[in-house]
DNA sequence: CTCTTGTAGATGCAACTGCATCTATATCGG
DNA sequence: CCGATATAGATGCAGTTGCATCTACAAGAG
């Protein structure tokens, strides 16, 4: 809990500082440009995500405001929606990459050695 | 992250349905609790907790009025005060636990060997 | 077709967080 | 002692999250 608050805080305050969106949206973002040109429904990120649906909403609406996604409704599911990257949401992803890897890696070298980080990558994912 | 996440909401929804505080309150409710009877001054707290100055002053706002903590200004210096628990705050902690604890083992034990959870702790620790 | 149940997504309200700023006391340089 | 700066803590406001509920469409039973 402790390591995870710490690198946040970091990598929060470092996207702050270059003007760039809130890690969720990173998230978002990465999972947006993995579907492509197709695109993805709500319901399908938010369960990637593990955001509530209401919070999935919400991120949308943000999201949209901001010019980065592209909502359209969809035309076999009159209930459903499909969200697309637009340009600048394909562009603030690539923007933010190298802030958020830049202290990952800074945070993770300083501390471990190679084979360190990746049995706690390992250990990590096997949690999960 | 992601394993961070999916424990978090396990434990947060666990504490609630079993009707206690949030688990950003046991960590404090911890840290007074080692405190003992000659209390903490909040900007010690906040310290210890990585917490934000506001986001402290209002914690402790939210626990004094459910009774968990006693606020008490300090004569020494004029602007402090000193936080101590309260007995309903100790029980209050005393209760959170097997809950907390219980999610925690519950979780680790059915994904990791003992010797894998004890290098996992191992690492996060050193990473901090 | 109609009724019930299920699923996609939105939203009002209350609680919480972040940010900036404020008040009050302390400390230090002269 | 006096003014400038630093520290402890509170708070107004805007943005975010959690909870419950709501609307709209879909799917299955009769």
């Amino acid at each position: 809990m402790t390591a995870n608050r710490v690198l946040l805080d970091d990598i929060e305050s470092a996207l702050k500082d270059a003007g760039l969106p809130l890690l969720s949206w990173y998230d978002a973002l990465l999972e947006l440009d993995k579907a492509g040109a197709e695109g993805i429904r709500p319901f399908e990120l938010k369960q990637r995500l593990l955001l509530p649906q209401y919070g999935m909403s919400r991120l949308l609406d943000r999201m949209a405001k901001a010019g980065l996604v592209d909502r359209q409704d969809v035309e076999d599911d009159g209930r459903g929606q499909i969200i697309r990257l637009t340009q600048k949401g394909r562009n603030t992803r690539q923007s933010m990459w190298p802030v958020y890897a830049g202290v990952l890696i800074r945070s993770v070298e300083q501390q471990l050695s190679k084979d360190e980080a990746t049995e706690l990558a390992r250990l990590l994912k096997k949690l999960t």
